[in-house]
RNA sequence: GCGCGCAUAGCUCAGUGGUAGAGCGUUUCAUUGACAUUGAAAAGGUCCCAAGUUCGAUCCUUGGUGCGCGCACCA
């Protein structure tokens, strides 16, 4: 009311806050089926599965941020939209945190057993399933809960296993016994995409091999060799090969002999003749790329590490670990004369990308998915364009990784996760020799179907035993736009509008979840991929837990709000540049919420409780044509900014708008323009602003909006755009 | 080794083939007026280096330097 003091005081995103997201729950609307009017237009996104492994971190704060300013955007612009919420049940990740529970505790899940464990990750699941989503909610992501899907659901797991038995039948799928990557401490094997690398001073040994020096930096695989390799167009070699050639070695009977072996020489192009002395000792058990010289020459596989990473088939030095056997082995080989010499040399030594533990090579028994075939169709669909990588200089490595993977190692030795669909036969099970491999190997009789056999269709009498093999966590979320998800919700949002996710799972889920698609759904399951920045620390450091550099978000919003937050994180959010994350962009968030809100606080108090938002352009003051413009242009430049993912660009245009513009020109201005035309506009203005504003900074829009004095609409967040 | 990204104010970053911008910080002024979580103003830049294209380059090209990242079976 005219006259009348308006109240001091700052916006408080504390109390507001919960009070707009329950109001939001309420309604119901985060359920597209709930929408007030229907258009028939979906857009859907998928969160991108988080782990049950621990707490919301600055890089899904920035996801959620984005992807709801999105997700409110095109609701209120009418279409039927939906955002897919759910937690990954994460295998091996989950598998490992509650481990190291239990080790704390003095346990081992050997100990408990598997019924028993299995219990203690469901109830991890259970209570960091609930934190995570939640903290999700206290970010304002309208997602729709009602669509909540958990990767180890039943459906979802039907899902899966009817995946597995579809590969099968497709004869995409195979067990194979191959040199693979091993954990030894997660005692499972991995794929290729879940090993990383990491440089080590190691020493390279020039080793006496019969009339050739063979460079290794593993020489306790030696008792593993079954042949040597030389470029075939080597001219310092070419005439050994298809000959054998004699070699003295260790006696592993008795320390301080040698004994004499004979071993071919292959001629192979992975030989690189200027690496080392251009000769490989080939190891197939214990190396992956000699493994395929292995294949390539039909040589034998001579297993000498075990799963433990302990020495096997080496007479005295079974038992010992690797790295212990090898300084033994050098030392013996020193003494025996047959280290020519060491050289020092940094390599890149791999580890399992969940434990950081050493990789160990080793021939195991595991399932393979061809990627031959479903790796082609990717290719073609990002060809044809059918998928559109944002920004386009990620579609080379994505590209690469496509033209070049191997088949997909998709067991794995855990016992968190889906059970393969893969059933023995165990009543008088008649044994196979499986060929046409490095190595003829024996193989229980099995047959891959979705329920468990009444009958074993191969003894006709033994009930089956299903395999304790698990599948990998990412064949599983390679399902995820469509597993478990009921018929009409395909139909209706299937394939969806975008996939907002970071640049390190581009390969081991983006490309996976397309060829699911393709295999399963006939189509890509999104239309765009927007890879955003990664959040770094001010000084341009990872943000990580173990070297406490990381910012908890949720922190940030105890002390700004979330409005404040997501300002903070998108007002940095350029294109898809990497975030240096400035915690002073969340103050300035905080200040913007504030102005938002006293700007409305003045308005309302100055246009009245019955304003018109009638604006007669007749009679309209340069000042007003000049505010209107600049929000027409506003308007413009938020949507164009929208539509290719700037973000960030988005909001410094409103922000530039709503403060300069609108609050520091035209409503000083309209101070001394008491003028019911200048009220129309004040009040129109700020009811634009919010809309604009809404998907931005959602809590302080919406709690505004809701003491409008004539708000058409209960609730900003399905206002008309 | 191959590939990608980045380099602009003290800090974090926009931006443009022609006088260089924001947020935060700094300095000065303004106070019972929506907001001091404010307003007005100011200081502050060899736009990494070099060459080239151009009437004109911070922007385009090439080379270099520095930082970050991805891929790779170098035994």
């Amino acid at each position: 009311m005219e006259g009348e003091k308006i109240e001091k005081k700052p916006y408080d995103a504390k109390e507001a806050e919960p009070r707009m997201y329950a109001l939001w729950e309420e309604s119901g609307f985060f359920n597209p089926d709930n929408l007030p009017k229907k258009s028939g237009k979906p857009f859907a996104v998928f969160l991108p599965l988080p782990n049950i492994t621990g707490n919301l971190h600055m890089g899904h704060a920035l996801n959620a941020a984005v992807t709801d300013i999105l997700i409110r955007y095109h609701r209120m612009k009418g279409f039927d939209t939906v955002w897919f919420p759910g937690t990954d049940h994460a295998g091996i990740a989950a598998q490992n945190v509650v481990e190291k529970e239990l080790k704390k505790e003095d346990t081992t899940r050997h100990k408990l057993g598997r019924e028993a464990f299995m219990a203690r990750v469901w109830e991890w699941k259970q209570k960091y399933g609930d934190i995570i989503m939640g903290q999700f909610k206290t970010m304002g992501a309208s997602f729709d809960i009602s669509r909540t899907r958990f990767t180890l659901d039943p459906a979802y797991a039907e899902a899966v296993a009817d995946a597995f038995v579809h590969y099968h039948k497709q004869d995409l799928l195979y067990r194979a016994y191959r040199t693979i990557n091993w954990c030894t401490r997660c005692a499972t094997g991995i794929s290729d995409l879940e090993v990383d690398y990491k440089e080590e001073e190691g020493v390279l040994y020039y080793l006496k091999y019969g009339p050739f020096t063979v460079a290794t930096s593993r020489p306790e695989t030696k008792f593993g060799d079954t042949a040597l390799a030389v470029n075939p167009a080597d001219e310092r070699y070419k005439k050994y090969i298809g000959t054998e050639v004699e070699i003295t070695t260790l006696d592993t009977a008795e320390e301080g002999k040698t004994v004499t072996v004979r071993l071919p020489v292959v001629g192979d192009e992975a030989a690189d003749m200027v690496f080392g002395t251009g000769i490989i000792k080939v190891t197939p058990a214990h190396d992956i790329a000699d493994f395929e010289i292995g294949e390539r020459h039909k040589l034998p596989m001579l297993q000498v590490i075990d799963a433990r990473g302990k020495m096997m088939n080496a007479g005295r030095f079974d038992g010992l670990k690797a790295s212990e056997a090898r300084e033994k082995v050098v030392a013996e080989l020193r003494t025996a004369g047959l280290v020519e010499r060491e050289e020092k040399y940094t390599r890149n030594l791999a580890v399992c990308s969940r434990c950081s533990t050493a990789i160990e090579p080793l021939p195991s028994r595991q399932w393979f998915l061809k990627m031959e075939r479903l790796a082609k169709a990717t290719l073609g669909a990002l060809e044809k364009g059918e998928t559109n990588i944002v920004p386009q200089n990620f579609a080379a490595p994505y590209k690469a990784w496509l033209e070049n993977t191997r088949d997909w190692c998709v067991s794995r030795q855990l016992w968190w996760g889906h059970r393969l669909p893969v059933w023995f036969c165990k009543g008088n099970p008649v044994e196979q020799r499986v060929f046409g491999s490095a190595t003829d190997w024996v193989e229980r009789n099995y047959v891959v179907v979705k329920e468990k056999p009444e009958i074993c269709p191969i003894c006709r009498q033994c009930s089956m035993e299903q395999t304790e093999d698990v599948c990998d966590t990412w064949f599983s979320s390679a399902l995820w736009p469509f597993a478990g998800l009921s018929h009409g919700d395909i139909k209706r949002f299937y394939p969806s509008q975008v996939l907002i996710t970071a640049r390190d799972i581009i390969n081991l889920w983006v490309g996976r979840m397309v060829f699911s698609g393709l295999e399963f759904m006939k189509g890509v399951p999104f239309k765009d991929v927007f890879i955003h920045g990664t959040v770094l620390t001010k000084d341009g450091k990872r943000m990580s837990k173990s070297l406490g550099t990381g910012i908890d978000p949720l922190t940030l919003v105890e002390k700004y709000g979330a409005d404040a937050t997501r300002f903070g994180i998108v007002w940095q959010a350029m294109g898809t540049q990497d975030i240096r994350f400035d915690e002073a962009a969340v103050v300035a968030g905080r200040k913007f919420a504030n102005k938002i809100y006293n700007a409305a606080r003045f308005v309302m108090g100055r246009v009245g409780t019955a304003p018109s938002v009638q604006i007669d352009m007749s009679k309209a003051s340069a000042a007003d044509v000049l505010v209107l413009g600049r929000a027409d242009e506003t308007k413009k430049a938020v949507e164009a900014h929208l539509t290719v993912y700037e973000f960030g660009q988005a909001l410094h245009a409103l922000y530039d708008f709503f403060w300069h513009d609108y609050c520091d020109v035209y409503i000083e201005e309209a101070k001394n323009s008491p003028s019911s035309e200048t009220d129309a506009v004040l009040y129109a203005l700020l009811i634009g602003s919010l809309k604009l504003l809404h998907p931005f900074m959602p809590f302080v829009t919406e709690s505004v909006w809701q003491e409008l004095p004539n708000k058409e609409k209960s609730l900003l967040m399905v206002a008309e755009w």
